[in-house]
DNA sequence: CATAAATATACGGATTCCCATATATACGTT
DNA sequence: AACGTATATATGGGAATCCGTATATTTATG
C-alpha cells in the first residue's frame, strides 16, 4: 500500500466518514452509508469504488446488497492510522453514526452460523 | 486540526517526504529539503508554506535560513499518524535521507546552549 | 549602498478531482 | 417476462491542485 495513495483515499470527507463508519461497524452496505451520510447513491458508490480500487476496502455481494469492509490485506500501519484517527475524532462521524443507528429497514447480514 | 485537512496535507509526495524527513530530523531548512528531495526551491517553499498554513509545521528564521519543524501544537493523534507511517514506510524517504546525510554545507543550527 | 544567498510569492497553464444527472446492470419477486 | 430495489457507471462541467518560470523579499557581507 503506497502511503500517498492511502492518504489521498482519506483526503475527502465522504470517503473518510465512510471509512470510519465501516471500521466501527465492521461492514456496511451502500444504502446504509447513503442514509448515514445523507448523500445521493451514485456519490457514495463512486467513492466506495475508488476506495476498493485503492485497496482500502473489499466488498461482497449478498443478494441485492453489496457490503463493504476494510480490505483484510490492508497493512497494519494503515489500519492503525484509521484507528488512531477514529479514536480522537469522533465528531467527524458522530452524526452519521446516529443516523445509522436510527435507520429503519437495515438489511440482514448473513451470519457465520445460521 | 481537521482530519481531512490533515490528510490532504499528507496526500502529496513532496509534502509527505518533507514531513517524514522533518519528523526524523527534528528540524530542516528549505535548502536542505531542496537537496534531499532534488526539487527546485519554489516547489519546496510552496509546499512548506501550505503545511504551515494547515497548522502541521511551524517555522523559525535564523539568519538567512528558515527552519521548519512539526508544529508543537500538532495534536497527538496527528503526530502519531506520522510516526506510524514513518515506521512502516522507510522506503518513502530513504533515498532522500541518504542525500541529506551526504549533503555538504548544511547550515549550523543555533543550539539551546552555546 | 551594492551584491549574493536563501526564501517567498505571483502568474499561467495543465492536470486531476468532485459533483449532479442520467442511464445501465444485477438481483429478487410476482 | 415484467417490475421494483440496490448498485454501478458514463458524461460533461466546474473547481481545486500542482507545476515551472519569473520575480520579489529578506538577510548577511563587503
Amino acid at each position: 500500500m503506497d502511503p500517498i495513495a492511502f492518504f489521498k483515499a482519506l483526503a475527502d470527507e465522504t470517503r473518510l466518514q465512510s471509512l470510519l463508519l465501516i471500521q466501527q461497524e465492521g461492514e456496511l452496505c451502500v444504502c446504509e452509508l447513503t442514509t448515514a451520510l445523507r448523500e445521493n447513491q451514485p456519490k457514495i458508490s463512486r467513492h466506495l469504488a475508488q476506495l476498493k480500487k485503492a485497496g482500502v476496502l473489499s466488498d461482497r455481494r449478498q443478494g441485492q446488497w453489496v457490503f463493504y469492509r476494510l480490505d483484510p490485506q490492508l497493512p497494519a500501519w494503515a489500519a492503525q492510522v484509521l484507528q488512531t484517527t477514529a479514536t480522537d475524532n469522533g465528531a467527524v462521524f458522530e452524526d452519521a453514526m446516529n443516523r445509522l443507528r436510527h435507520m429503519g429497514d437495515r438489511p440482514q447480514r448473513a451470519r457465520a452460523c445460521c
